[in-house]
DNA sequence: TCAAAAGTGTTGAGCGTACACCCATGC
DNA sequence: GCATGGGTGTACGCTCAACACTTTTGA
């Protein structure tokens, strides 16, 4: 911390990267951009922070203004501050990552005449910036995130099954997981609640819901539990 | 990403927390602030994200005139920015954590005639701004850190013996570890080289040194191997 | 009655943990 | 020869991974 404020400042931004569980699939939320530098080319939601707002307001605010989504998990991943980042000038970001409930967030007003839409994870186009990046390091993130803490129910209805459960696993971890061990392992971990429901409207067997306990789960964590899948 | 780019700016700096192992203990560099606002009190170095640098340069070239420290591992931490934690105005700081060798950088230059000394990291007084905050973040993260990449090398003189690696843990980790099993770990994961060498000037039998080797570290990366301690 | 998915237990292997003694060296 | 730490092996328990069949339900 030196001296002065007076120095010339880089540009301040957040960007987020928006995941979604649209099964089979996990996606990602993007904008088109309207204007130049990379006009036309699909990008992360994000903008300018604000001096009266904190990066994670800056974050939720952007979201809420160029997607019209309201209180999801939101993480910060990163603070991208390369000095060609931005062709133009300076810009400093710091990046987010958000989880969403598609079940509860179906359709994303593509506020502000802008175009959104969700892309399959592993079929995005080229991104404007270094927006590539930034969504790469956020589905590792995620990737990681997910093997050592319960964080997927956010990206699921507040009921679910143990096989959409799974499902989610098998999708953002990339590969399969054997259901017995599976079941053993996430009940053991006791953060789930077996509710008296089970699933609607499928041919065949229903299967029972469970809702996440967060208070159990930090009990859990308090005691030293191990969450890894 | 919005329209335009002349939006007032926070101001952006970044901060480092610097570790170092004086055994038997862990130690962070502090700078004593000569200016106001926390004047007279201890606080992380950094300063002001130049306009023609990286966020890694800048840390790297606060590091330098600050401390006069070079070439020491750094990895960017956490972004800060609530609003208040400057009284003055406006200021985001991208933190970054270093570890340091002591063995090879005794002493600090106090460059800039301004105070520079290391304290327990368990002793450390309060700090300016909301450095206790971020010190607390990066020690977590070293510790974390530490329990699943073997980064306490970045501690250690480049030749070390199995018993100051050992103590290199139980410091940082706070537990102490069983001898035998800890040595059949790290052995096993087949990154350390054993060096045709023991320790010099010991009043007993003196122990082999050994040297990691970041190469076989990054093949074993690879095929997966588990570096949890 | 058929199709589809729900739900459930056991076994073997490998890993982590706990634990104690002899050895080499310098003084 | 003694004090100090260096260096080593084994046994047990637990967790992880592999694996297949019966049950329930709706169509």
């Amino acid at each position: 911390m030196t001296s002065t404020y007076k120095y010339p400042r880089p540009a301040l931004t957040v960007d987020c990267v928006v995941f979604g569980l649209d099964e089979p699939e996990l996606k990602v939320l993007l904008i088109r951009r309207d204007l130049e530098p990379f006009r036309g080319k699909w990008a992360l939601p994000g903008g300018f922070v604000h001096l009266d707002e904190s990066l994670e307001d800056a974050a939720k605010r952007e979201l809420r203004e160029e997607t019209g989504l309201e209180k999801v998990f939101l993480e910060q991943l990163y603070t991208y501050g390369n000095v060609e980042r931005d062709p133009r000038e300076r810009v400093v970001t710091v990046a987010y990552y958000a989880l969403v409930r598609l079940s509860e967030h179906r359709v994303v007003a593509s506020t502000d005449a802008r175009d959104a839409a969700w892309f399959g994870v592993h079929d995005v186009p080229r991104l404007a910036f270094d927006h590539d990046r930034i969504l790469k390091a956020a589905y590792q993130r995620l990737q990681n995130k997910l093997r050592y803490e319960p964080v997927g129910f956010e990206l699921l209805p507040k009921k679910f099954t143990l096989r959409q459960l799974q499902r989610l696993y098998e999708i953002i971890l990339d590969r399969s997981l054997d259901k017995r061990n599976f079941r053993k392992k996430i009940l053991g971990m006791e953060v789930l609640e077996e509710l008296d429901e089970v699933e609607a409207d499928v041919a065949h067997r229903a299967a029972r819901l469970y809702r996440f306990n967060p208070k159990r789960y930090r009990e859990m964590v308090k005691r030293g539990v191990n969450f890894e899948i």
